[in-house]
DNA sequence: CAACAGTTTAGAATTATTATAATGTAGATT
DNA sequence: AATCTACATTATAATAATTCTAAACTGTTG
């Protein structure tokens, strides 16, 4: 269990003030064993369910922003009008499974390095992206 | 230049009426050189400018999705709150550039095959897609 | 051409997100 | 420790994309 002051040292770190709402935000994210998947709506609901603490909306919105901002989060964009967020920040890939649109991580192992013969000219690669869509195999294909 | 009585066939085949409306969509979509992208906003603009017929924002969204639910469009996800659509419906990846908001198909010779080494029990795979995202040598990595 | 199911329409409703402006607070300065 | 200041937070309003609704309309079938 990363006890808070680990929090504070890292925003600190990347020039973000500690403040309650920011290390709150730091507990329900990374105080657990494994990465995670989450939407706006999903973290501010462990916020205020799990613990019982006030925070407004576009306070979670900034930090989570901010956050991915200074590489504590990824965005993954999958649905459009959803933004998903990943506190796994290392390069990879997931499944998305249509049925219950839970976001999987790919093991690195499940998915060769993907090699990109011929660029946009004048533009740097950003990300490499692979999303493997998935459903029940009964289901009609979206 | 396809004739629009190709369309009306085109939408019976699959079952959708070929209404006023839906033939001015496939006009604008298909009565082209190349596949294109394009967000709903685009495609309002297009109609209700190019032609100058008046169309309503609710049918354009409607007429959009069940093109997509029989094969005549792919959605892409990129962006979250913002559709893409692309009349490409073949299985391709793509480039998004992120100074100028773009979406450029990748040929199929700029990337390998992708090989998908497990699966998630139980479900079948809808589809693989690859994002690669690029912007300006200058530009800060987002 | 009558009947009906599917479609279109304008506008209201919903959802996700961002902007605003007042209030609060962390951290530096005294 | 009191003060200062820039950055944060907050509630709420605004915006944007999309979906819903209910009434009017229109292909298609018989």
């Amino acid at each position: 269990m990363t006890k808070n002051c680990n929090f504070i040292e890292k925003l600190r770190e990347v020039g973000l003030r500690p403040t309650k709402q920011r290390i709150k935000i730091c507990e329900v994210l990374y105080n657990r064993e494994k990465t995670f998947h989450f939407t706006i709506n999903d973290l501010v609901k462990m916020i205020s369910e799990k613990m019982n603490e006030k925070i407004s909306l576009a306070t979670v919105y900034n930090t989570v922003h901010a956050f991915e901002k200074k590489g504590y989060l990824k965005e993954i964009s999958i649905d459009s009008h959803k933004s998903y967020f990943d506190t796994n920040t290392s390069a990879h890939h997931h499944f998305f499974d249509e049925d219950t649109h839970e976001l999987i991580d790919c093991d690195e192992s499940d998915i060769d390095k993907i090699n990109i013969r011929k660029n946009i000219t004048g533009k740097k690669i950003n990300s490499v992206e692979v999303l493997v869509r998935v459903a029940s195999d009964n289901q009609t294909q979206k």
